[in-house]
DNA sequence: GCAATAATACTCGGATAGAGTCTGTCCGAGTGTCTGGGG
DNA sequence: CCCCAGACACTCGGACAGACTCTATCCGAGTATTATTGC
């Protein structure tokens, strides 16, 4: 059982676009290469991010993706639903009415989850509880209880890197 | 994120070699017709059970599979660990390590996890923790709430369809 | 009739293919920006 | 100088291959049973 790589991924992405300003977005090509990533796949990721409302993407020069929402309303459970899908880790095949002995309908209805299901799944829904109890503003602030300066650092290379055009603004007196 | 079927075969399998006396064995055989099985994947699966000290087998004729300790004893994350293996969901990848802004190791050290990693972890054990805190007797106990006459169903079809062999013991009188 | 022996059939156990999902990549649709020309 | 039109470059978005894990299967090693043979 192996969580998707692209939660990692899209928490780390959301905990750094909350640095910036509300309104400004960056393109997923910046993100990817901060982290090293393919900007391909991991744009995939966003997408669905973008999908489950927690990003908003807006196309063109200076488009991108900038938080939905602000990162006190988004728990962990949202970004694992939104990249890993709503089923449950553990799905029941109902093998307990196959069989020679099959448990049948007349006993109990067919919407009643078995023993293992049930005590599998309660156990589920503790871990989904407890990501649904933390919101990825409480991430940031551990992680900057342990680096302070890194905010700083990201902001300013996401920021300043050309976000705004330099191509053809040549330095001042250069102009002839 | 899936988690492998095998773990629902193996919590019923469980159930059912308690029912049975405890030096009873059962052939995966007769497991894997009871549920309507693949028998030789159900017989990898009740391998890793045996390697993990849950099950213990014995081969030739009259051998099986039958519980190694008391279903008092086998909680539902020895089952989980046995089929899944014991990494966790969540692999942090430190992509916090790489890339422009890179954490250096001068910040923290190497064996710190990052924010998110701990949070997905600490979510991640609270599901292992309920997991331990429940026993495969929990389950077989709800189980026998449910239907109460399957126990003794499962029990006579296990051991009364020729367990002992009846190939070549013909009828009483067909002997002359 | 009894014991020893060889054959037998049954069991697990690990090594070997196939399917499905996750990972990674590519190209197209859409949009804001920039450049050039005209009024 | 200001306005407009066209071309452009940049962005996301979904469609298309490759890798890895899960699923399923097969055959071999080992053992208790069973039939046979000799005494």
């Amino acid at each position: 059982m192996r969580m998707s790589e692209g939660v990692e991924w899209a928490l780390h992405c959301c905990v750094d676009l909350s640095i910036l300003e509300p309104t400004q977005t960056v393109p997923v090509n910046r993100l990817a290469t901060l982290y090293d990533l393919p900007p391909a796949y991991l744009n995939k990721q966003l997408q669905a991010l973008g999908r489950a409302g927690i990003l908003r993407s807006t196309p063109g020069p200076r488009g991108g993706f900038r938080l939905a929402r602000p990162l006190e309303e988004i728990t962990l459970l949202d970004v694992v639903v939104a990249i890993e899908g709503t089923q449950p880790a553990f799905r029941c095949t109902n093998i307990i009415r196959r069989g020679p002995v099959a448990e049948s309908d007349a006993e109990y209805g067919h919407l009643m989850p078995c023993a293992v299901s049930q005590a599998m799944r309660v156990a589920e829904l503790a871990w989904r509880r407890h990501l649904a109890a933390r919101v990825v503003a409480d991430v940031r602030a551990v992680a900057e209880l342990r680096a302070p300066r890194r905010s700083t650092m990201v902001r300013e290379w996401l920021v300043g890197k050309g976000n705004h055009r330099e191509r053809k603004r040549r330095p001042c007196g250069d102009r002839g």
